[in-house]
DNA sequence: CTGTTAGCGCTTTCAC
DNA sequence: GTGAAAGCGCTAACAG
């Protein structure tokens, strides 16, 4: 930084709060003064710095986020949310990628309270009781995006997992499928994990369909997993019509091992989704899934955090609308 | 932040220079005096803020990266090779989307010389008078991705355009194709747009294949731009058999297009891409396509600030290898 | 080894 | 309206 606040006062004979005036506009400035100081600002392409302002002010107009993986384009869309609505209102985004991995939450954790930002956007994988006290430990705004956190103290951002999994469970079963399996995600994620398969499991019982956990595989969200868990479910359901995917990238996953297998979807089975990522409308054949508007989901988290900012009340859960989406690749 | 470095040399009775040197290492202290000042430290939770820090010390280990679309996988793998070399380094990342705006890029880059970032990771799309013009106000480490900045002042990680778009073309014509034709990005991209299409140029002399610009198609890298591309190319070029688009994306429209006109790729028409996006492998059928190192790509940038910032020598191409991956979408 | 002091560049009382 | 001075929390000479 070249010029500092000092530089210009003396370059246009007046004091550093007289600049400081001008510039923030916090208190009036006799017209001739004011223009006199911008003058000087604009030759010398004078920029304050952030950083002691930030420091005098208390507030460094920064906002933590932590992902699990930046380019999962899952995650990709919610971050482009909250970096416009962040734009919008003058706030930047410090981007923390922990790669599901939980010494990296708490390292990152560390790293935003230190770095004294005025929120936290918190998308995490391990909601362990050290994550739990860091969080505990950081007393700035807080927001959670797509899970819960345990002690319930933060606003979360979410969809209804659970009711989307009955719905599209309940359209297969429509469609007059019978014989539905389910690829899951890890029953140990208490959110997108374990809600859809419970909207899952209540489908299948208010419609009194007769079947059983044998129909049930787990992934871990990956196209290898929907790739290997079709073909176990095959082997042992050889008369599975449709198979409902944790998420578009198993479904993928599902699809492709189907058709490597020399069977075709729809026709010979079904295969559903869930996110409605960009890739699922592109697909050959189209994927019919749950949408889920990750980007608003992003813009909601950062607004939460504006309001929670100004000390406005804000809902503890903060609901977004999914969709369940008709495509191809379902009959 | 609740505790300061002053409370800590209270509560420890010692000076804050003391504590200071506690904390960084930066100086001996008595082995009895560490032990009690880490203690209050441990105690209270404190975290020295790093706003002080930074002022004092004059670095802020912050790096700002523009790009032009977060939730581009693109980008996001650039990112996200960004993000692991910096935190290997203890620094952390601004995350500015511009949008393909070149307002927002200058806008961001104003934002980023305020906050004084140490670097800046300049992925433009609009390298305008204007913005070389902030980018020399900066006077901090600068380097591009991807496209070659005018001025020729930063150093920049690209892979060769020209020499990848030729061994692609050149691929399609030993595969024994004579009509080629090309989707290619807008020709005022200097970069990947005009280097991509000079190489298909060339490639198409060298090998004396008889074909005019009648087999030119353009597009924003945008699927849709493919999708109808193919059409307009198929209908003046009916013999054409084969299509080489500027990226996946328009590549996998191209494919989409094709069989929805009721034909099949890649026995009526071949088609292959640029980038090797995720979606290339998977798709159905996966996708013919040059591979480029995203990741690294964004670790090299990252690298080279680096260096940049320990004064060290940078080279100013640094060249990643681009690969020719030949998948179903092509015979 | 340890403490004192003077900044880093800005904002914000408090006088005038 | 304007200026002087204190202070934000830390680091870095400089003494001792």
């Amino acid at each position: 930084m070249r010029y500092t606040i000092k530089d210009i006062a003396q370059m246009s004979g007046v004091s550093k709060a007289t600049v400081s005036r001008v510039i923030n506009g916090s208190k009036p400035v006799s017209k001739e003064i004011k223009e006199r100081v911008m003058k000087v600002i604009e030759e010398t392409n004078f920029q304050p710095s952030s950083l002691a302002r930030s420091l005098s002010k208390k507030e460094t107009r920064l906002i933590g986020v932590i992902i699990p993986d930046v380019s999962n384009p899952v995650f990709s869309k919610i971050i482009h949310g909250v970096e416009k609505e962040a734009n919008n209102s003058n706030y930047n985004i410090l981007l923390c990628n922990s790669r599901y991995d939980e010494a990296q939450e708490l390292k990152y954790l560390d790293i935003l309270r230190e770095k004294e930002v005025d929120g936290l956007i918190f998308h995490g994988f391990h909601y362990s009781d050290k994550v739990n006290e860091r969080l505990s430990l950081f007393e700035k705004a807080i927001v959670s995006v797509g899970n819960e956190i345990k002690t319930g103290k933060y606003p979360v951002v979410l969809i209804d997992n659970e009711k989307a999994a009955f719905e599209m469970t309940e359209y297969l079963i429509q469609k007059g499928h019978k014989n539905i399996g389910m690829i899951h995600g890890p029953e140990d994620d208490p959110y997108a994990g374990y809600q859809r398969i419970k909207g899952y499991r209540r489908a299948i019982k208010f419609y009194n369909i007769n079947i059983d956990d044998e129909y049930m595989e787990s992934g871990y969200y990956k196209f290898q997993d929907g790739y290997k868990g079709i073909r176990r479910l095959l082997k042992r359901k050889p008369k599975m019509t449709a198979v409902f995917c944790g998420n578009d990238e198993m479904a993928i996953g599902a699809i492709k091992s189907v058709v490597d297998m020399g069977m075709t979807v729809p026709k010979d089975i079904a295969v559903a989704g869930f996110d409605d990522i960009d890739m699922a409308k592109v697909f050959i054949p189209s994927l019919t899934t749950v949408h889920q508007p990750f980007e608003k989901k992003g813009e909601s988290a950062m607004k939460a955090i504006l309001s929670l900012l100004k000390g406005e009340e804000v809902k503890m859960k903060i609901f977004h609308e999914h969709q369940i989406i008709k495509r191809e690749s379902t009959t």
